[in-house]
DNA sequence: CCCTTTCATTGAAACGAATCAAAATCCGGT
DNA sequence: ACCGGATTTTGATTCGTTTCAATGAAAGGG
């Protein structure tokens, strides 16, 4: 015998299935004796309920799907960790699933959802997937969309403001007295770091005399800050910057030892430096760096609440486009 | 209409349940005809499986799940995908849970695979889950460890060799023609960290006119590493190691920090210097460091083939120990 | 032209739990 | 002893899919 049913729980307790089925999940209806009984028998037959049966009986699943675009980045890890928490408070199950950035498997981590019939989706979209997502909807299952801010309105959808963080880091920048800023990043067509040039932007609005320039780089990584720190370490002292916004954190660690290698450039004392992102190294830094964090947690678990209202109205469910603010978090890179 | 059946495939095609059911599992069985006739009533209707039906039906699923220790760390990220490739290859779906070290929930886990009737587990245990392993398997549930040997050999189970992979790393430091090697690490009741200096040690029995010093650190931390990195380097050089092994990676980055501070100690010329784990990290380091890589995604595909092959027997499985050799990654900062 | 074989198709049964109208039991009051 | 009302228990039915013995139809052999 693999295992055993209500039937043989009924049987062994001498009740109907249905008195199991309510001990189970009405106790309040069934009297003490019996339930005794009946708990006496789940436990010397070790009885396990079995998920899919309930589920095809109830219609509906007690889980949601997680699109994510890379399992391994703390980003997402931190988001599912919140969506997670979140969801076990409300007894429900949060399945992952990775597209490692593959629109292939995006789709087929879709198909799975569907066939699961999961109560939602959250995804931080790959591919187009938007008409897929419709499709879903017609058939009963919403999404909502994580770190991606939608062109489609219809759909809910929740973020981090990026513009705001650039903002935010530049202010920064200006009130430790900043005057010659550098924003190190690129390439400008992720939209991520173009958001955060255009916050820088606008940050420098409110101090005229204040300059602001861009060295592009290739890619986000250590290296191509690497690049750029040494770069601007070569420069004559009064042509350097006097502070630096790196794009990410990887891109401002990178420009750390760009400028300090062979004793070069002092930080914070001759340039500040602040990333974007928060990454655990940050802090372990040979001068711990000042960053920009994103909620990542608070964005998992908002998204899941509003998937699971949204799941729970019938109909006529109005979208709705939640951003967040990035967080500043000041180290030793920016005190003077 | 929330969604179609096959009995509304079977209606609109004009041909019975049966004969649905065949085009799906068994097209082969059914003429090109019929065929063209119930694909398209499955396009029009957007018909999809329900998989809690067909689960409850074969009585088994195909999902088998994987208890992780900590989602954020790379190691179970890699572990976990390369679980996940060789699961989709098998048509098997991966459900992960993070137990995040927590014993409540890793058996919340467990509770919920085996309602939902997973094909077998994998899991890195935190508590003493063996009790609760054995029950599963008498339900038909088996299960693989991950990471850690079982004393219990009942179980299968695949791990790394941390002794050997101490070996490697110092035995490549004598390769280099080093002699004085210090290992930094601890604490020694981490069991990766006894066996890693184990393995050290070992290594040394074969260069009689080699040297080996402990120096002990507090956690595996950089902050650690970069204290032990200083310490060093404000001996005078001749009381200096001329290698130096680091417990992990986060150490190696820390010591690399604390010998190079003001322009302090030349690695590798003066000191040569390996970590332990491979973290994408230390490829980016200032002088890219040398290391010792677990083959994470190979532990994970390897436990999951496992467990399928376990699952598939009807009894009498013999459990088998697997243990992989780490694998010596060198870079700049152990070569001369 | 009938009989057998082959092949496609059918439809009822089964999986395990939840539901709910109906039946059974209980209890106090008279 | 009986009634009315409340409480507890029953058991047939349902969910969607797969399976498989049975049916029907077509093809081939004699």
């Amino acid at each position: 015998m693999v295992s055993a049913s209500v039937k043989d729980v009924a049987a062994l307790a001498g009740v109907s299935v249905g008195t199991v089925s309510n001990v189970l999940n009405r106790p309040e209806k069934v009297s003490a004796e019996v339930t005794v009984r009946v708990q006496g028998a789940i436990d010397k037959l070790g009885f396990v309920r079995n998920d899919a049966a309930r589920q095809l009986r109830a219609g509906l699943s007690h889980s949601i799907g997680l699109v994510v675009l890379d399992a391994a980045n703390p980003f997402f890890t931190e988001l599912a960790r919140g969506a997670e928490d979140r969801a076990a408070a409300e007894h429900f199950t949060v399945l992952v699933g990775n597209s490692s950035e593959d629109a292939g498997r995006e789709a087929a981590y879709l198909d799975l959802f569907e066939q699961q019939r999961v109560r939602g989706v959250l995804i931080s979209p790959v591919g187009n997937v938007i008409p897929r997502l419709e499709q879903l909807r017609r058939r009963g299952i919403p999404t909502v969309l994580v770190d991606r801010q939608t062109e489609n309105l219809s759909f809910s959808s929740v973020a981090v403001d990026d513009l705001a963080g650039g903002e935010m880091a530049v202010a920064h920048l200006l009130s430790v007295g900043r005057q010659r800023i550098a924003f190190v990043g690129g390439p400008e067509n992720i939209r991520q770091v173009a958001d955060r040039l255009s916050g820088a932007r606008k940050a420098m609005e409110s101090a005229p005399r204040a300059s602001l320039e861009v060295i592009p780089t290739e890619s986000l990584t250590v290296l191509s800050g690497r690049a750029a720190g040494e770069a601007i370490r070569l420069r004559p002292a009064a042509e350097r910057p006097d502070a630096i916004f790196a794009a990410n954190d990887l891109l401002a660690v990178g420009v750390l030892q760009g400028l300090m290698l062979m004793g070069g450039v002092q930080v914070p004392e001759e340039i500040a430096l602040i990333g974007y992102d928060d990454i655990e190294f940050s802090a372990a830094a040979v001068v711990p760096l000042s960053s920009i964090r994103q909620p990542s947690a608070l964005i998992g678990s908002t998204a899941l609440e509003l998937l699971l209202r949204e799941a729970s109205q019938e109909s006529g469910f109005a979208p709705r486009q939640v951003v967040f603010p990035p967080e500043l978090v000041v180290r030793a890179s920016t005190q003077a």
